[in-house]
This record gives structure tokens, sequence and C-alpha cells, in this order.
DNA sequence: TTGAAAGCGGTACCAA
DNA sequence: TTGGTACCGCTTTCAA
């Protein structure tokens, strides 16, 4: 292992030398600079961060905490897509700062994340980035003695926590302002559970965009489509039975709000064997903007974007751009308007 | 910050008995044991890894270098999952030896490889997983001074350098060996680029079968039908072309097999879009058991599932349980017939 | 502009 | 079963 004295040596100079050309503060001589960037070039010195950690009290880490990982296998639901593109966020950022993630997985379990804080603490993070799954309040275990600052990202905890959530309430209401401005008057709405604080701030979006524009709401269109359930086969039965009261209504809706692309992916299929096309019989949009699957699905499909990967790079922002006081930052996300949807003459 | 000698001084005993206490190694007395836990409990400590890491030469970090993070949203060929899977198999093994994931991302470059593992190396990891996006050879920087072991997964680099790749072969094998048992004749097999290592095994096999059951090889079933290309409209109308290639061949064939599950689910909107019932009409078989496409089509979709998880689950066993010299692993991946597929009788 | 010495928080080695 | 002490590789502080 070739250290910093080897190096110091080999240039004829003293550590505190080789130690202020690797950071680039102090002054040094350019002449010397020269010598011992070429000693630690021969040398092959790579710089213990171990030591400059232990010294400085800065890892050069960023701890986060998500189920990214984890999820993406386990709960077909939420697909763990979300987090992966917030974590792009955050990479975006700490790439610039030349930080890196110690990244640790719940493994889907909101318990295992005070053992995750600790494993987090025991590396001296410079901070950290907790990501919530869904738009949710988290609990935090209580702040450790060795507790670096904390950013929640998708979620919130208290008003102590600087968080980054997105902004379903708006994301919801240009999608409906847009479908009641292409002439659609009937438009059905399948929603996710009421237990995701994101299906609350939807459904008060489709009502106001209905009454913004003087349009009753017919409960009858709206209804929940889904569950919060790992059994496909009972979510799928769900969805039918919600198609089937939605096509039972009269007249029939001419546009159908899903609560996430997979529904809507779902809905294509279900439409179709009845014999329904899209979007000539009726248009359909989704929400997540899963590119695999708006951009993939025939006709593509006009979707909500949810900005998961500025709400990262926001998150890592707020933390290492350190900030006066608490923040708490609401970002929105825009529809991508694709051929699924028609307009109504 | 609580150290080591802080809880020595309130324990009553020496630094060194804390660190065995700690690590659990050599001997203690029950009552030490207790008081000492007792002060590290009273005063919050948390060890410092740092300082661990530097006199032990441990860190107890596992460095990774892909691109799962930055393909997700670059790439909806590939889609980035595949790296996700690997990911979520090396934390199943790294979570039980209680060793944590240093996660650098390549942002989709392969030349940030070197710079990625320089940074490794500054952190001094106790081994690195080096992910490949596909099946494919990797080009590896030269072993820097400090060279943890390495493991290439989902790839291979040279013969010095353990590898854990998948069973593309058998795969494709399994899956047309049994739509040959199910009664199928004419099979069309619309691949991917042939710059992928991944079609030159499996159409390699899916010729295979067709010899093993003494049945013909028709040239015009077997069609590439996607691009190494970002443009989704380009890609679309070589699919596009492709189908309508092989539905003008008489008879028609009665079963597909696609290159992914994402060019499956492509598929199914265009034979629809032709009047073509599934499975009724043709039967379609995917590859990858994406669940997110497979699970949710309608109807379910056969495909072949590709171990990713468990390559992930080797490559840091690899890593971790030191064996001798460098090692080779094919990880084979099961076929799951779902109602896309229907028997011919 | 450069250097000497101390010390960050643990573990290894040897002694008791 | 326990303690003393050196030391891992770097940065800080102070001095030259």
């Amino acid at each position: 292992m070739v250290t910093l004295y080897d190096v110091a040596k080999s240039a004829g100079v003293s550590p505190k030398t080789v130690s202020r050309v690797l950071n680039g503060d102090g002054p040094v001589g350019k002449a010397t600079r020269d010598s011992v960037e070429a000693a630690m070039q021969a040398l092959g010195y790579v710089p213990s961060s171990a030591a400059r950690a232990l010294r400085s009290a800065k890892s050069g880490l960023i701890g986060v905490v998500s189920g990214a990982i984890s999820y993406t296998d386990d709960n077909p639901l939420l697909a763990g897509l979300p987090e992966i593109y917030i974590l792009r966020g955050i990479q975006d950022v700490l790439d610039e700062k030349r930080l890196t993630v110690l990244l640790t997985d719940t493994g889907g379990r909101a318990d295992a994340a005070p053992g995750l804080l600790n494993t987090l603490a025991r590396h001296r993070v410079d901070g950290t980035i907790y990501v919530a799954p869904f738009h949710q309040q988290v609990a935090l275990p209580p702040p450790t003695a060795v507790s670096a600052p904390l950013v929640v990202a998708n979620g919130f905890a208290d008003d102590a926590t600087s968080a980054v959530v997105p902004d379903d309430y708006t994301g919801q209401r240009v999608l409906v302002d847009g479908l009641i401005a292409r002439g659609h008057r009937r438009i059905a709405y399948l929603q996710l559970p009421h237990a995701l604080l994101a299906t609350q701030h939807r459904t008060r979006a489709y009502e106001d965009a209905h009454r913004a524009a003087g349009l009753p709401l017919d409960p009858g269109l709206m209804i929940v489509a889904d569950r919060v359930d790992d059994d496909a086969e009972a979510r799928t039965a769900t969805l039918q039975h919600a198609i089937a009261a939605l096509l039972a209504t009269s007249p029939l809706p001419t546009a159908i709000c899903c609560g996430n692309d997979r529904m809507a992916l779902a809905v294509y299929g279900m439409l179709r064997a009845r014999g329904l096309r899209i979007p000539d019989d009726i248009s359909v949009a989704g929400y997540d903007d899963y590119r695999l699957i708006s951009e993939t699905l025939y006709p593509a499909l006009t979707t909500v974007a949810l900005p998961y990967r500025e709400i990262g790079r926001q998150a890592a922002r707020l933390l290492t751009e350190p900030q006066s006081g608490t923040r708490r930052i609401t970002v929105p996300g825009p529809v991508h308007w694709r051929d699924s949807v028609t307009t109504i003459t």
C-alpha cells in the first residue's frame, strides 16, 4: 500500500505538501506540484478516504435509505421504479460534488430503517437521504447521537425535517382540465386506494377540475379500481369489476383516467376484449409515465409524469447546499399527451 | 463525538476491552461485558468504521459499478431492470454478511468505469462487483495498485477474472422445446439484434430445438425485429415490418417467440390491430419475465425468466467467500408458462 | 511557500 | 481474562 509518506519521500517534500497538492488548498509552487504529481503517478498512489475521514470528519459519503432495490422485485403495484428514478436524481447532484452513495435497502420493511441509519452513522456519512416508496408521511427513528443532516424524498416526516414531495394535485388537475378542453364531458376516474396520499390529492384535483368547468360530478364514474395487495389475481378482478361497472353507465364515458400506467395497461386489454377501440371509442390516460409502458403501448399512452428524478435532485441539493432552516419543496410533473386520447368534436 | 475511550473510561476498563466486546472476539468476563454494553448504550456510542478501516484494512464496504440507476431512465430497450435485480441479489448476500454497498453508477458511459473503480479504491472496498448491463464481454481498466478482488456479474472480462453469466441457451431451448411439445410446428422467432451475445445463444437454441424435433427451419420465420437504438419510432417501425412479414407467410405461424417482454407487449397490440386473438389464433412468448409486463398483460405472458437475482447472489458469494482461483458460473432461468400460449391438438 | 509534530478513533501485538 | 502502547494514513496547528 503506497501512502502519502511514500509519495513525499519520492518527491523529496514533506507529507503536508503532498496533502496540499492532493486537496488543492494551501499554496504550492508549480515545480513542487509537478514533481509531487509525477511521484503520485509513478507510485500508483491512491489516497485513503478512511484516513482522511478519520482526521477531517468528512467521509465524502452520502447515505441513502430506500427500498429501491428490493421493491422492484417484490411489489408489482409500486414496482420500485419511483425510487430508482429518485436515486437517479440524487446521483445527478452527488456526481457533480464528487460524493459517493452509500446505499442501504429496507428490503421493503419499514422497521429496517433504524438499523440502516445506524450503519450509515458508523460510516460517518456527511448526510442522509431517506427515500419513501410513495408519497406519504414516514416515521423516523429518534435522531441518534451522531446525526448528520437528513432529508426525506418523496415523503415527509415532521416539521423539523426537510422534505421533497411530488405535486399530485397539479398533475391530475392539468390532465383533467386538458381532457375537458378536448371536449370530454364524461370522464371516468379509476382510482388507486384511498389510503394513498396521492389518491386524496388527485381526487380533489379531479373534482376541482369539474367544478371549475361547471361539469357535474357523477359518482358512478369514480371507482376505486386497485387494492394494496400482492395478489395479482385479486387486483385484476377488482379492476374487471370497475370496468364492467363503468361500461354499464349511460351514456358511456368518453375517457378513462387510470391511477397509474400499470392499470392503464390492463385497461387496454380489457376494453379491447369488449370490442372497444382506443382512442376512437374511448380515450385512456395513465399516471406515472413509466416509459416502458407509456411509450410501448399501442397507441402510446397519455399520462402524467411524476417528477421523481427532480425530487431526487432537489433532495440532494437540500442536503448538500446547506440552507437556512427546514424546508419543504413540492415538485410538479408535466402531462405527456400521446395518442391514447382523442379530441371530441 | 463519543469514542471508544469514553466508553472505556465510563465502564472503568481499558479501550482494548471495549474493542473486544464490540467485536465479540477475545475472551471477556460476563460482568465486564455487561458494564461495557451498558456504558455504550448510555453514551450513545457509535463505532467509527473509518478508524476501524484505517487500522484493520477492512472497510466493510463492497463496491458496485453498474448503470442500474441511470439506465432505468435512459434506455428503454434494456430498461435497467436487469441490473436492479442483480443488485437485489447482491444485497441478499451482503445483508447477511453485514457488508454495505458502495454504489457507483456509470451513467450509461462505459468509459466511466476507471474513475469509479478509483473512487472505490479510495474507499478501500473489500471487493468490487462490476455489473454489466447485458450479457457481454466487458473491458476492465488495468488493475490499479490497490486492487481488491473483483467479480463481473452478467458478463465476463478475461480468463483471470471471475464472472457470473445467464444461461441464455437453456432458457430459449426449454421454451421452444415446450412449444413443440404443445403441438406447435411453425414457430416464429422475432430476434433482438445479433450484436447481442444473448441473441447468438438463443438463436442456436431455437435451431437446435427444431433439429432435435426433426422440424425444418424456415428462414422466413426468423426475423430481427429490434434495433440497438434510442429512437422509439424507428424501433416500432422495425417491429411492424417484422410482424407484417410474418403474417404474409403461409401457413401462418401458430406461435411467436419475442426477444423480450417489451417486444411481446408491442406485439400484442399489433396482432390485435389485425384482428388476431391471443392465444386462440396465435400464441406469444416473451423473454425476461418483467413481471410488470408479463403478469399484467391480458392474457398473461409466457416468458423465460432471466435469473438476475441469482446472478447477483452468486457474484456476491464468489466475492465474499474466497474460492480457489478464478471461476465462471452460468446460471439457468426457468420458463413461466402462462395463458398467452395454447396447446394445439 | 514549506515543514514538524500531534492526533483523529480504533485494532494488533505483546505482556501481565 | 485484561491492559499498555504503538501505529494505521491522513489533516490540522503552529512555526519557520
